[in-house]
DNA sequence: CTGTAGATGAAATTTTACTACGCGATTTAT
DNA sequence: ATAAATCGCGTAGTAAAATTTCATCTACAG
C-alpha cells in the first residue's frame, strides 16, 4: 500500500500529492484520524483527501484506513525512517519502535546462520558462564547473568575493565566466556578473548561480524552494527543482543534437559511465595 | 485481539455476548461493515455494539475495525507457539525471536494510547530523573539511566529496596520517578510511588495496567504482562520496557530541543575519540 | 408485591464521510 | 497577447454513520 502510494506520487495533482506525502510520513496517524484531520494536517481540503483515496483505487477514506492498517501490521513491510527534529511525539515514538521491530526481523532472518548448536554443546558441559560487556552492553551482560544462573550453572557478569582482565587471566578450559559488544573494537574485550582462549576457555562473541573481537572468538553471533549517524536513533543493537541471549538461554536449557527445567521451574515458583512480605518483592 | 474477545466472553452481558460471538465468527466482515450492519447481523442494537467495544477497552467502533484488521493481517509465521522440550535448537530459537517481535508489534499498536505527551511535558521541566526497578526490571532501569543522562539532566537508577525507599522519601516536586515492573505488584515500588507522589514528585509507571503500581502512579505506560506458564518462555516484557523507554527518551530529547541535541551529539562524539588507548573502550 | 440496579433498544444528537457547485489558476487556441 | 476552455481546488451543503440519551424492561432482594 505504502509502495503503491509512493509509486503514484507523480500521477497526482498538487493537492493530492500533499495528501499523499503526509500519509506516507504519518501512516499510523491516518488510521486514527478523520478526513477533516488529515485535510488540515496536509494543508488541503476534505474533498482532496477523498479524491486522493479514489485516485488510489479505493472506495473512500474508510478503506484507506483499513489498507494502511493492514500494511502497517506486517513487520516486514515497515518503512523505517530516521527520527528528525521536526517529528511529532507520536511519529517519533512510532519510528523508534518500528526500528526496533525491524532489527529483530533482520535477526530472525540470520538466526539459521548462527552457531547455536556448537555453542550450546560447549555450554552444556561448561563449569561456569562468564558474561562481559562495557557500557550499554554491560547491562546486556548483567541481564544475561541473571537469566542464565537459573539454569543451575555458576554465572558471572562483568561490566568493568579490571574485572574482565582478571577473569580472562584465570580462565580455565571448562569456562565459557560470552563477550558482548556492539562494534567489537573495545581493546579490553579483544585482549580478554585472546587471553581466555589461550587459557583453554571457549569464547563466544556477540558482536559485529567484521570486528577484531569477532576474529578473536571461538564462535561468533554476528549482529551487524549499522552506523547511527542520526543522534536521535537509539541503539537497537541492545535489543538484538538481548534477543540472541534469550534464544541462547532457551537453547541451552533444552540441551541441559530435566536438570535445567527443574531449576527454571523452581526459580519461577520462588517468585510467587510470600507476596505480602515487605521485603519479598518480585521485581 | 480475537483472543482478548474470547477471553472476555463470560464477562459480557447477553446482548454484548451476541455481538462478540458474531465478531469472532465473522471478523473479516466487521472490518468492512458499519455499526448498524453489525447490530442487525448479531440481532442486537447499535448501542450494544458500541458498549461491546467499550467493554473491550476500545474507544469505539472505529477502533474495533482497526484492531481487527491488525489481528487479521498478522503473518502466520509469527503465530507464536510455546517452546517445548521436544523442539530442535533451530525451532526454539526461532520461536523466541518471533515472540519478541510479536510483543513489539503489539506494543506499536498500543503506542497511541500511551501518555507520551503528558510525561514528556513533565520531564522537560524536571530537575532530575529517577529510574527504579527490581530484578530483571532493575537492568532496564540501569539501562535507562545510562541513556537519559546523555540528555544533560541528572539521572539515578535504583535497583535495590533500600535505595528506592530512601529516594522516594526525599523526593521533591521537580523530580520525575519512572518505576519499572512487569507485574506491578512489588510492595516496595507501590509504596515508593505513593510516597513520592505525596512529596509532590511526578510518578510514571511502566507496568501491567491492572496492577496496584499502575493505580498509584501519575501516568502509566501500560504493558500487558501475559502469564508465562511455560518455563522456557523468556520475559519479552524486558524488551517491551526497553523499547518504551527508548521511545520516551527520543520524545524527551525532541521536547528539550537544541539543548538535548547538543548533549547527545557530544556524548556520541566522546565515544569516538582516542580509539587506540587501552582504557578508552567504547562498549 | 415493591423498589432497585442493570441491561436493552428506539430515537435524538453529534460527528464524520462524502458531494455539488462555483471560483480561480493554468493551459490552449487564435 | 488575449480570450476560451479546462482542470484542480476549496466552500458549503448533504447524507450517512457513530455515539449518547433516555424510557422501558428484566431480574432479583427485601
Amino acid at each position: 500500500m505504502l509502495g503503491d502510494i509512493n509509486q503514484s506520487l507523480e500521477r497526482l495533482s498538487r493537492a493530492e500529492r500533499k495528501v499523499a506525502e503526509w500519509v506516507l510520513a504519518h501512516p499510523r496517524e491516518v488510521t486514527e484520524s478523520t478526513v477533516a484531520q488529515v485535510a488540515r494536517a496536509s494543508a488541503t481540503s476534505e474533498p482532496s483527501v477523498i479524491r486522493f483515496c479514489r485516485r488510489m483505487g479505493l472506495s473512500g477514506f474508510r478503506e484507506l484506513t483499513i489498507r494502511l492498517t493492514e500494511a502497517l501490521s506486517r513487520p516486514e513491510s515497515l518503512v523505517h525512517r530516521d527520527v528528525s527534529a521536526a517529528d511529532s511525539t507520536a511519529d517519533a515514538t512510532a519510528k523508534v519502535v518500528e526500528a526496533a521491530i525491524q532489527s529483530l526481523v533482520d535477526l530472525r532472518a540470520q538466526l539459521s546462520r548462527m552457531p547455536f548448536e556448537r555453542v550450546v554443546t560447549r555450554m552444556a558441559t561448561a563449569q561456569q558462564f562468564v558474561f562481559a560487556g562495557l557500557g550499554a552492553s554491560g547491562h546486556v551482560a548483567s541481564d544475561a547473568g541473571h537469566k542464565f544462573f537459573r539454569l543451575g550453572k555458576p554465572c558471572n557478569a562483568l561490566t568493568d575493565t579490571p574485572s574482565i582482565r582478571q577473569f580472562a587471566a584465570i580462565a580455565g578450559s571448562r569456562d565459557v566466556f560470552i563477550l558482548i559488544s556492539k562494534n567489537g573494537d573495545a581493546p579490553v574485550l579483544c585482549e580478554a578473548a585472546r587471553r581466555a582462549r589461550d587459557n583453554g576457555a571457549f569464547v563466544v562473541a556477540v558482536t559485529n561480524p567484521g570486528s577484531v573481537l569477532a576474529g578473536s572468538a571461538s564462535s561468533v553471533f554476528a549482529c551487524d552494527a549499522q552506523e547511527d549517524t542520526n543522534i536521535y536513533t537509539p541503539r537497537s543493537s541492545r535489543l538484538v543482543h538481548l534477543a540472541v541471549l534469550d534464544a541462547l538461554h532457551v537453547a541451552t536449557a533444552l540441551a541441559l534437559g530435566d536438570f535445567a527445567a527443574d531449576n527454571l521451574r523452581r526459580s519461577k515458583d520462588a517468585l510467587l511465595v510470600d507476596p505480602g512480605a515487605s521485603g519479598g518483592s518480585k521485581e
